[in-house]
DNA sequence: TATGTATTAAACAAATTGTAACAATTCAGC
DNA sequence: GCTGAATTGTTACAATTTGTTTAATACATA
């Protein structure tokens, strides 16, 4: 399970968010002042700190600061709306995103989840394995329960797309300007053609899993 | 690899800035004046845009205004050390960040790069959350008390609309307009069908709550 | 030239969209 | 409160758009 350590001093506001991100299944652990946190960091794992700007004892830039010398995990700024001024700064020491307050808490939960998710996939980027896809992304290769695919350079450059961004909807006129470098000029038959001969590939290597969804109307994306 | 327009009139600065992104690897372009920027922005994609504010023929405030007219891409000011006054009011016209002249390369480079990260991850603005509701404007999807709807593209489209501009009353001939793209003659029909659908698909979802609300004699908007 | 790859074309299938006819609702004026 | 004209809502179906597949042709590379 995903650890959160929270450090925020407010008592009722630290165990609101405690409460938001346990209901979204992760752990959380909080602390109330800044020396207290960067002490749970030195003996648990986490896989994310959400980081208040005003604490006591130490100054949240401080623990961020600490927080960077030794580890790469997202931290998420909570800072007053009226601090403008600073979250450039913080961007700087190394804070991945900020939350102003009174904030929502849905937002939260968004915001949370996105980072966490760039955070894992960060560390897996070259190889892509998606159900029971692996892609190696150096290497060019494909392979669908252990069988390879013989993937052509467009096929490849497809596929890829779609695995790394895996909940984007790719209109044609998206997937042909990434991908063939040229305007879109409505001729939407190439990437036709070229998903239909990817999915047959697919087909073929003893797939029963669909890889590739049509979105009616919109384009294509990786089907869940 | 990413793109980044240098728009800075005098010469010898401009030349430094592109050496230094180039040495950090990244690809740039540069313009000399404010309207050979707009120029070059209509043109190519670009990342990132370093903005002098003293520019010939047009001035940097006016560029800016221009570039977000239609753009969010990040935008950092390069001013003169006594426009104090300045960057808090283009802070909120829109630049991301801005860096005083004389100024020092690496801060250029580090500015640079916390920019485009926080610029590539800002993908938590695309989750729009409402009420029970979320939609993902990336992933063209929408839940609603966890439920997923299957929604066709004008459906999804009307509801994006007014899920982003939730106090706006839209008349038929704006909804038609806007998603048509074409001259709104008076037929209302469709839009009333497709509104009538999206209605009955959330409803379906189980949802106990309007979100689309009847403003008589002039239009929808979302429900409060 | 031989081989694989990309593109175009065309015929077919599927889903969405628009239309039309009718039902329900709202609101102004009595 | 009624009443009815105006506005909005619903439904089913036809027309249109969009997607799929197969095959043939053009293109590139060795």
């Amino acid at each position: 399970m995903e650890r959160i350590l929270i450090i925020e001093d407010e008592r009722d506001v630290n165990g609101l968010l405690a409460q938001t991100l346990q209901e979204d299944g992760y752990e959380t652990k909080s602390a109330y002042n800044g020396m207290e946190g960067i002490k749970f960091l030195r003996e648990g794992s986490f896989d994310m700190v959400l980081l208040d700007l005003m604490l006591p004892f130490k100054s949240g830039d401080e623990v961020l600061r600490e927080i960077r010398k030794n580890s790469d995990i997202p931290v998420i700024i909570i800072s007053a709306k009226d601090m403008v001024r600073t979250k450039i700064d913080l961007l700087t020491i190394g804070a991945d995103d900020y939350i102003t307050k009174p904030f929502d808490l849905g937002e939260v939960s968004a915001r949370v989840a996105s980072n966490l998710r760039r955070y894992h996939q960060a560390d897996s980027k070259k190889q892509i394995v998606y159900k029971e896809l692996h892609m190696d992304t150096e290497a060019k290769s494909v392979t669908v329960e252990g069988v390879v695919l013989e993937l052509t350079s467009k096929e490849y450059q497809l596929f890829e797309l779609f695995l790394k961004f895996p909940n984007k909807v790719f209109s044609k006129a998206n997937l042909y300007e990434t991908i063939w470098g040229e305007e879109y000029l409505g001729d939407d038959n190439v990437i036709k053609t070229h998903i239909s001969n990817l999915r047959n590939k697919i087909k073929k290597a003893n797939s029963k899993i669909e890889y590739i969804e049509t979105v009616w109307g919109l384009g294509y994306r990786l089907a869940k």
